[in-house]
DNA sequence: TTGTAAGCGTTATCAT
DNA sequence: ATGATAACGCTTACAA
């Protein structure tokens, strides 16, 4: 059967070529009744018209790239899910690219994208994100981890983190230890930041943050886990009864830490976490974390691509909040 | 700076955009020196072909699509990954999309990447796929959840979970457990029948696998969590003394049930997963679980949608095979 | 409102 | 081995 064309519909409908494309663009001057004749006629033919001709005329691809540094980190993973099912909503599909976190690669990936004309790009940068110069002209949206300069969407982690801390405070936590993520990565910072400030804020009734307190580690779990044995080498009445981590996985890391050394959580330490990834919910006990709302952020990147939602100013990123998930790992206290 | 296109390439290397296309394609009749020549300027100008004029002469797009239920699942999230490094490697690229297991939704995305004219679909069937009719003419390389009637490839699940009961008959258990898959996923019921073979042929020594130490579930944490307490509620000398799960999922969440009952793992209980996901290695203890290999699978699939390697017959899959992974869950049996 | 026709940037055919 | 040129299937001025 010989591939039915725009033509094909054309003939067959009584009109020529320039009205079906109208038909298919949804363009406003076509009357009621041809519109709905060649609409039928493309459905009995089946016709599906050819992306790569409509995107060589048109200059749109409807389609949108989206880079990050690991899917298979599951916060990674859901806002990709999320994004294809935004996108899908527009008629728009999905490229999916991994940097690993290595910028050489991910200029790569960015490059690729660009020449594939796709209309526009979702960017989560990889760590070392400096090194990265942007193509101009192609609307790129940076998500989670900020640049400056860049427009962009993310959780509001600082207030997040704040969220967190006060939850610890109101249990009646007072040494509350801290396990940063790596020191470049902005979110780790903004994290950092919520939990200086919420602590400098409780002033002398939360002892204050000392850096011995704070242990800075990666985002995954052996990293917590080592950030978590740091932390509790100490005496009992040293130690942290509470530690917030940046991550669900170093926090789970952190739990395995804590286990190791014969610490029970919740009852002689509380852990707190911060992503709300599927997983936080299958641990035992089950995580208490802070949840990002990875499905909003999506939606908001992809609209904000297909001019749907106001591009956010450059240096005004659009935050969404966040909101606490009570677990299992979180109690009041013990008296030293 | 207006965009640069062939017509430049060809003036600057004084050659006709013909010769350019065909240093672009490797084509074999072009003098070493003329191909030198134009690669450089090419190089020079940055010049980068648009590849929606390239599909729409050459009808090769090279884009991949691959469909699964859910991108959020780990196993499916690192076999994308896998699939996209692959694709990286030969030039392609790859549209992601998700069914959530729902069989209309899956047609449909079928059907955009059919439009798309993507070059080839990598696909994990929605478990109620029965209903789905695969277009013609387009080549389609089912994974993991094999379909009778299409060239797949898979892992070999039913050695693998030998593999894993030969490892607990190994460690001295008679009384097995099993938790299933969905009835009517088919690497469900490989499963189900490697662990049916296997202990019958354990024959005398291995008590027989009846009903009742067998637990239908879904693949997921929650379900493996029921299947887990349903199998454990029964007096200590008629419980299984290990549980062999279908996911590692089940595993974890047989691990919640047993920890709920306070039994203790491995002591009183050994649990073994299947799937060696990144999560296994996460679990207090550590999850000993048959690992897939994923990537060899995905980039397995890869090169047969580009021809690099001989599509599989319909009815013989190409079947990797799985290695055992020891965790912590999993020791002798104590005495009953 | 609709038709006509000129491209869009390549690749492929046919000469040379 | 290379050059000239006609497609590829659609969108979009411009005309009618």
């Amino acid at each position: 059967m010989p591939k039915v064309g725009i033509r094909d519909v054309a003939k067959l409908a009584g009109v020529s070529t320039g009205t079906v494309s109208r038909v298919l663009n949804d363009h406003p001057s076509v009357t009621q009744e041809v519109r709905a004749r060649v609409s039928g006629i493309i459905k009995d033919l089946g016709y599906l018209p050819d992306p790569s001709a409509r995107s060589m005329r048109s200059k749109v691809s409807r389609l949108i790239g989206i880079v990050i540094p690991d899917l298979t980190n599951p916060f990674f993973s859901e806002l990709v899910q999320s994004a294809e099912q935004a996108a899908a909503k527009h008629g728009y599909n999905i490229i999916v690219m991994t940097s690993f976190d290595h910028a050489a690669k991910e200029a790569d990936r960015i490059g690729q994208l660009t020449s594939r004309k796709v209309d526009g790009i979702i960017l989560v940068p990889s760590n070392d994100f400096h090194t990265l110069k942007l193509p101009k002209g192609l609307p790129i949206v940076v998500v989670d981890r900020l640049m400056p300069g860049y427009s962009g969407i993310a959780s509001d982690h600082r207030s997040g983190v704040r969220l967190g801390i006060d939850y610890l405070l109101k249990l009646g936590h007072r040494r509350i230890g801290f396990i940063s993520g790596p020191q470049h990565s902005v979110p780790a910072n903004d994290r950092l930041k919520g939990y200086l400030d919420a602590m400098k804020q409780a002033g002398e009734g939360g002892r204050l943050a000392e850096p011995p307190l704070i242990a800075e580690a990666g985002f995954d779990y052996e990293s917590g886990r080592s950030a978590g044995n740091y932390l509790l080498a100490r005496a009992r009445n040293e130690r942290p009864t509470a530690i917030f981590a940046s991550s669900d996985q170093q926090a789970i890391g952190c739990m395995r830490a804590a286990y190791d050394l014969g610490i029970p959580v919740p009852a002689a330490l509380s852990i707190l976490g911060f992503d709300g990834i599927p997983l936080s919910s299958m641990t035992i006990p089950r995580l208490t974390t802070v949840k990002q709302p990875i499905q909003k952020i999506a939606a908001a990147a992809v609209e904000v691509l297909l001019n749907e939602q106001p591009v956010p100013s450059v240096d005004d990123p659009v935050l969404f909040a966040c909101e606490l998930s009570e677990g299992e790992t979180t109690a009041a206290p013990q008296p030293d």
